[in-house]
DNA sequence: TTATTTCTGTACCGATCAGTCCAGATGTTG
DNA sequence: CAACATCTGGACTGATCGGTACAGAAATAA
């Protein structure tokens, strides 16, 4: 191990502290003053640890990514239930999490894509949100795709087309959180959804 | 008349511009530099006209919903066609508006829908919109019963369900425009959507 | 024309913005 | 222990934040 004095706050925890402040009020509405509040640690031990503003908050995304945002699409690929019951249990993981009262509500991925188009996100981030969209498009049209050749499909809408609705309705679904919606209520939505799956 | 100047710059327009703006970048990415440049009025005018940014913000968005916000729902009371043409071309409409060229993608009210649970939001424009979505699922809600009434909608699902199934969608197109979609995949999503109706 | 009223441009306010710098504290290694 | 590497706190930067004050320009009413 190298010398020197060791860092004296937990990195990982400290970051997860960040990154529920960019959820809640997203990139331009949160400040190097609020983040080294919230994380409890000063301005240079930050820009020491995290280099600035934006890469922090690049690496608040990728946290929020793999504690919150991987997890739900494991329920896509459950062999033992059928596909309705599977997108079912999809959206209902990810609606959960929209609406956990630990947690802001709604979605960091989605409050930063209604983000994108404006001056104010880093070029950076910007790219990097759309990239995870994209990421997110392909393997649920790969899902679609796999499904269809099953059988498991209503033929006349290409897994594209489905995949790009299934992924507008989970972006819906965050906003509705966002607004106020309840668990049961994005339920309701949820199973309504569903019915037009075998 | 009353004595004194008149004003030299056309309120309208100016509004217009703020509008625009906040839409581009929402309220926190919004600054008073931006707007008075883009309004081409100095900062002592902007306060004498609108009174302050929360002022002007709250009466930006009053212009969006009488310029761009309210026209749609006229495609559900077009007695002549069914109900499903009524509910996609009330889809199309919107999803034109999102997907518009001339105009910031995606919608200022969702947008700012995304911004309320933050910090950033003067607690007015929150209630505001709030308001102004609640206002929306009413008179969804309010149109699907007369639906049901008239038997045109599937059993088993409550026409507040219904409501929130298409604000949710509406907020879903809304990202998905800001994120790239073009109108061509945005239709494809609707007719999807709409193939659950009769 | 004169008096009055309102608008406009500029300078200014304290606060905060993101980001830098550095002296000194606090560890680690040998 | 000594030497060293890294971290920490606070002072500091110039720029910008939202908002105000005020002098003078300009348009109206009489």
């Amino acid at each position: 191990m190298t010398a020197g004095r060791n860092r004296s706050f937990d990195k990982d925890k400290a970051l997860e502290k960040a990154m529920l402040l960019f959820w809640k009020n997203g990139y331009p509405g949160t400040s190097l003053s609020d983040l080294t509040s919230i994380m409890d640690i000063n301005k240079s031990s930050l820009y020491a640890a995290f280099g600035n503003k934006e890469k922090l908050f690049n690496q608040a995304i990728e946290f929020y990514l793999n504690k919150h945002g991987l997890v739900h699409s494991a329920e896509l690929f459950k062999a033992e239930l059928n596909l309705k019951a599977r997108i079912r249990n999809y959206l209902l993981s990810i609606a959960k999490m929209l609406t956990n009262p630990a947690l802001p509500k709604g979605c960091l991925i989605c409050h930063t894509t209604s983000e994108i188009s404006g001056s104010c996100l880093p070029e950076n981030s910007a790219t990097y949100i759309t990239d995870i969209n994209q990421q997110t498009l392909s393997t649920l049209t790969a899902f679609f795709e796999k499904e269809q050749l099953l059988g498991n499909i209503i033929q006349g809408y290409s897994p594209c087309t489905i995949a790009n609705y299934l992924l507008t309705l989970q972006f819906g679904l965050a906003i509705s959180a966002r607004n106020g919606c309840k668990m049961e209520e994005l339920e309701a939505i949820i199973d309504f959804f569903v019915s037009q799956f075998n």
